[in-house]
RNA sequence: GGUACCAUAGCUCAGUUGGUAGAGCAACGGACUGAAAAUCCGUGUGUCCCCGGUUCGAUUCCUGGUGGUACCA
């Protein structure tokens, strides 16, 4: 059988943990996860991570491999990726990696461009740039360096400037002469099962399991956190809504609701990113026979 | 049972001196190349409670219903 990657996205709350975990114990492969702030040890609680059984249970890589403090990014996630691929297809060809964080996935599935490392200190640059000259400020100093990318860029959003100026000012090559094909072939084949669910049913999970992470103690895991807040890692939902409580600005009822609708809205922007990936073939995550009956008939071509 | 007030978007409401309506929140659509659970852009989605009347024209004014709220019984 051809080395296989099966790949199940899916917005948050929608049941891929538990589906990908019978997947692969029928499988009997591993997971890959597929999740940036599941990266995180300090973090499991509000990112509903997979707990110590489950963990047991099947062998699950990139999940509690990193502290809030550590750099990483999806450069280094699909370079890790990639690495630790031939040591699971040499002992099983099949592997499952599922998740929700889109770029993240799309890396490893079909590739970046390569671009250098970048100097923190012109990051710096640019950020207290924004700060003091507002994005007007970054909008004409990209315009200057690489007007082809000033061309195309969304200039109302300003990491997206940052970016490139980044780039631009940390190699000296405009950053738009970096992207060319994205598109990498790999030696392995892919397919795409996507989990979803009806609308409502999916906004209905998501709640319940905000109030599950609530009895389970996302409080006092934020509270842990609240040191590290100014950290990206942080910069996540779950967390926000807590530190702005703890803040005073709203009440806790509120940062509850604020959770539940900001993990909804996330959930739309993941099914709206994926809606343009015609490898997917969606399935209603309730109906898991007829999601693996699909997934071995695609192995057994 | 009586009196008063109210009934407009999913919710809370504004408004139209009569020319089929708009805010906030919610919702919905979209973008996305190493910060991506981030960052950014866009969209009113409506039997204006119902039946009549007046009027060229009624969501608006009038009769009568229905439902709700308050007070009096």
């Amino acid at each position: 059988m051809k080395n296989t990657l099966i790949v199940l996205p899916g917005p948050t709350g929608v049941g891929k943990t538990e589906f990908a975990m019978e997947l692969a114990t029928r499988l009997n492969c591993d997971i890959i996860s597929c999740d940036s702030r599941q990266f995180y040890r300090e973090m499991r609680i509000g990112t509903a991570a997979p707990d110590d059984e489950q963990m047991a249970r099947v062998k699950h890589h990139f999940i509690r491999f990193l502290s809030v403090t550590d750099y990483y990014s999806i450069s280094l996630f699909e370079r890790d990726v990639l690495a630790l691929l031939p040591s699971l297809f040499s002992g099983n060809p099949v592997t499952v990696m599922t998740g929700g964080s889109m770029l993240y996935m799309d890396a490893v599935c079909r590739g970046m461009d390569d671009i250098p490392d970048t100097d923190p200190a012109v990051r710096e640059k640019y950020i207290a740039m924004h700060r003091s000259e507002g994005i007007e400020g970054l909008r004409l100093e990209l315009k200057m360096v690489d007007p082809v990318h000033y061309a195309r860029v969304d200039l109302h959003n300003p990491r997206r400037i940052m970016r490139a100026l980044e780039i631009t000012g940390s190699t000296g090559r405009p950053y738009s002469s970096f992207l060319t094909s994205p598109v990498r072939e790999r030696n392995f084949r892919i397919i795409k099962a996507g989990l979803t669910r009806e609308r409502g049913e999916l906004y209905r999970r998501i709640d319940n399991r905000v109030d599950t992470m609530l009895e389970r103690g996302l409080e006092e895991e934020a509270a842990s956190l609240v040191s590290y807040r100014g950290l990206n890692a942080l910069n996540t939902v779950g967390y926000r809504e807590m530190f702005s409580w703890f803040d005073g600005l709203i009440t806790r009822e509120q940062a509850v609701g604020l959770i539940k609708r900001n993990s909804r809205r996330y959930a739309r922007k993941q099914l709206t990113w994926w809606n343009r990936d015609s490898e997917i073939k969606w399935f209603d995550a309730s109906y898991r026979g007829e999601i693996i009956n699909w997934i071995e008939g695609r192995l057994a071509d």
